[in-house]
DNA sequence: TAGTCTAACCTGTATATACAACTTCACGGA
DNA sequence: TCCGTGAAGTTGTATATACAGGTTAGACTA
């Protein structure tokens, strides 16, 4: 069935955004103009024009009046995913942000990591364990795993220099993401590591993405509860958003 | 300058949202039709077309062939903000909920408060403290300000039968949401209403919401670490999401 | 050579028109 | 009374056309 046939705007839309997910169309490339589309794919101008413009609201690509259109590159995708880089995270908050590499190896998936990854058994994939400082006191723990043949260089790269998260979105971009907020009581191994107090708790991001169609990669982020926490901002598109000093006023409220 | 003249769809699109959040068009309200629209603002329809299509894209409005458009109501505005009504979403979980109300008062607002809403200090704000049942166990404690003359008659109602959240999107549809996440050891007045283990650590939501343009409400969410997980799904819109029974599996991963 | 101008693109908007499919409601016939 | 049918109104899509304004490259001029 599928809904017999879609409409040609559709089409179109689904034909480039699939063009754009199996790399075909690299981010930055041009895409096919409203003109170049009505001559190829025999719609008029308003069609391929509604087709280009909805895929420009929703951020698979970037329209320049008079240039042409382009697909978009990771940054401007930001959107679909509340900052999802730490370094970037830091960077904002205008402090310095560096980490260290604790463990960077091939492995086969087992259990829990197959099935959130949608793979068999045995399927290669390559296990990633840093701490991320935040002007030299740690902030999070990253324990990530990759699907080894959506990143093959992953085990070739220096994650002290570029993030893990910076890495994977410059192989691919970013489709789809879906997490999962806890607060838990850390383990020994997680106390340390944070440096965290006795008894403080952590908060932990276990975090799928996809990209291409597939989930690609599965983390778990541990926090120290007393010096790090997650803010979201939820407005429809269109609206003004509330000025960051706001939500730092909000952020050092105390209970 | 305001950018000299907006195109003439945006200015369609502005009246309309203009005339939802002064509530000239209430939740499930008629909004003009196309052919309407080109009667009275003298438009073609395509242009009008243009306008309530985006507006039901963004989440104002919803549009029914054969219907006509409406103003949407909390529901269908759901996608804004991931779950905000918990009483739904423990019946999403096929469970029942039921809630008992601590406090149900009339205060002035005094520092912290005041700043969060906006509002001078001796403003009349709502106080509401409740505590949230899932099949009998604890599983929130909602510390809710409201705005006084947002919600006047906030008193009367009985917030065991309608949740606060329920009712207040009843009064006027949510606009725009913002919340900071935390990971906190609970007081002991925390851990003894949600019958948390001693060391458990609490899942800590701090949220306000706009309605009309100005913050309404601001609440601290307390759950118990053990038992209550935030869970986030983004995807670019047009994707198709993946299935609950994913997210399901996700979550019963044990670490 | 250096600067200018124009033609050929591009996107952005707006209109008029057309047909399909859906919902509602009133009218009329069995 | 009850049912069916059709008219009127609604959204959804598609086309053809038009003009405005931005960008670029190449031809032309001083």
């Amino acid at each position: 069935m599928s809904a017999q046939t879609k409409p040609r705007y559709q089409q179109l839309k689904d034909q480039i955004i699939q063009r754009i997910s199996t790399g075909d169309l690299q981010p930055n490339d041009r895409v096919p103009s409203e003109n170049e589309l009505v001559e190829a794919e025999s719609v008029s101008r308003m069609t391929a024009n509604r087709a280009l413009r909805e895929l420009n609201h929703e951020g698979y690509v970037k329209r320049i009046a008079g240039r042409g259109t382009f697909v978009s590159d990771f940054r401007s995708q930001s959107h679909v995913l509340e900052v999802q880089n730490i370094a970037d995270e830091i960077a904002a908050r205008g402090r310095t942000h560096s980490s260290q590499v604790l463990r960077q190896s091939r492995q086969r998936a087992r259990g829990e990591i197959a099935k959130a990854l949608h793979v068999d058994q045995g399927v290669s994939v390559f296990h990633l364990l840093l701490v991320h400082f935040e002007n030299d006191t740690p902030i999070q723990i990253e324990d990530r795993h990759v699907l080894a043949d959506f990143a093959p260089a992953c085990l070739e790269q220096d994650f002290e220099r570029v993030t893990p998260s910076a890495y994977l979105t410059s192989v691919a971009p970013l489709q789809e993401a879906e997490q999962v907020v806890r607060a838990q009581t850390p383990n020994a191994a997680v106390r340390e590591r944070l440096k965290m107090d006795d008894d403080e708790p952590s908060l932990v991001v276990i975090r799928r993405t996809w990209s291409k169609g597939r989930p690609v990669t599965f983390s778990r982020l541990h926090h120290p509860g007393n010096r790090y926490e997650l803010a979201g901002h939820y407005a429809p598109p269109g609206t003004r958003k509330t000025t960051s000093a706001d939500v730092v006023q909000l952020e050092t409220l105390k209970r």
